[in-house]
DNA sequence: ACCCAGGTCGGCT
DNA sequence: AGCCGACATGGG
């Protein structure tokens, strides 16, 4: 029930820090290894962006990151041996996703997500970053939730520079004693309306102990779910985003209104048995691959999409 | 001006 | 248990 796949033998990459340039390959072809614009803007994570070179950067956990694929490689820069170890984890690159891509293609309409978007990777975040990004996120759009998460940081979280960027000023993720003896009033300049009382009631509760983030990673599943959903403004959704993008819960299928569309029309069935351990990864493609195809999900009602490309059952 | 956005709450049946 | 409007704000 707790992790993935972990592969340690033939986890399908490569990797090695070069000076102060972290390269990641793909052992198993000339494929990029993954796609960092889909893996950091598919809307699991708010806070990178592009920069005027092309390179994704952004800040997680206490560093940095700037990144860039180049000739089938990620190459990070500036990195320490500690970030190397960081990134490890963030991007999970202990997991192999061969076979759990594999496993997904047994049903076709995963198989043309997994297809379509095959450079997705769930994050390893930090858990309460996640839950507080997914409480910012409710009935909300991902470019105003970036916005959102970005002034809270600039307001609440710690300040550091970065070499990679000389001159500018970066934020960390304001910690729950950061947030939790603020008012509603002190985070005005976030602005972010009726979610503001509920992202203070998540940090206080989460400073004073009374939600144990760290027990929600090995919990019984509905047990951490009903937990975090004791915080006013948690319901059922923002749950299973803190649980799958914080605590690797990766059983947990957040379900928006994106998600709820795309699983009527193409897996009415639910997930298999056999894939509901990972079913939360596999959500990850199905996201991206509903809100890129818009068009096919969008219809209220029936207009069921293409049957001739997106044939129904397995 | 209008509609909607990775929802949840409180008040109704 | 399930439906419905309100909720703050602003991007397209």
């Amino acid at each position: 029930m707790v992790p993935v796949i972990q592969a340690a033998r033939s986890p399908g990459l490569s990797t090695r820090l070069q000076g102060d340039t972290y390269i990641i390959e793909n052992t198993r072809d000339t494929a990029p290894p993954f796609s960092l614009p889909l893996t950091l803007d598919c809307g699991q994570a708010f806070r990178f962006d592009q920069d005027h070179l092309g390179r994704w950067y952004g800040v997680a956990g206490d560093v940095l990151l700037c990144a860039q694929t180049v000739k089938e490689r990620v190459e990070f820069y500036g990195v320490s041996a500690d970030t190397a170890a960081f990134i490890d984890h963030y991007f999970d690159l202990s997991c192999d996703y061969a076979p759990l891509k594999e496993l997904f293609c047994r049903r076709r309409p995963l198989r043309l997500a997994v297809e379509q978007f095959p450079g997705i990777r769930v994050l390893r975040q930090n858990a309460f970053e996640a839950l507080c990004t997914f409480i910012l996120s409710q009935n909300n759009n991902i470019t105003r939730i970036k916005g959102l998460v970005q002034r809270l940081c600039q307001l609440t979280g710690q300040p550091f520079c970065s070499p990679l960027y000389p001159g500018r000023t970066f934020y960390r993720f304001p910690a729950p004693a950061d947030l939790a003896g603020l008012e509603v009033s002190d985070l005005a300049p976030v602005r972010a309306g009726f979610r503001a009382k509920y992202l203070l009631d998540a940090a206080r509760r989460v400073h004073a102990g009374q939600v144990d983030l760290e027990r929600c990673r090995t919990l019984p599943i509905d047990e951490a779910r009903q937990h975090l959903m004791q915080i006013y403004g948690v319901g059922p959704k923002v749950a299973d985003c803190a649980l799958l993008y914080g605590l690797y819960r990766t059983e947990c299928v957040p379900m928006d209104v994106w998600m709820k569309r795309v699983m009527k029309e193409l897996l009415p069935g639910g997930f298999p048995r056999y894939m509901r351990p990972y079913a939360g990864i596999a959500q990850q493609f199905l996201f991206h691959y509903a809100r890129q195809n818009a068009a096919l999900f969008k219809e209220k009602e029936p207009a069921a999409p293409a049957k001739d490309s997106l044939s129904i059952g397995g």
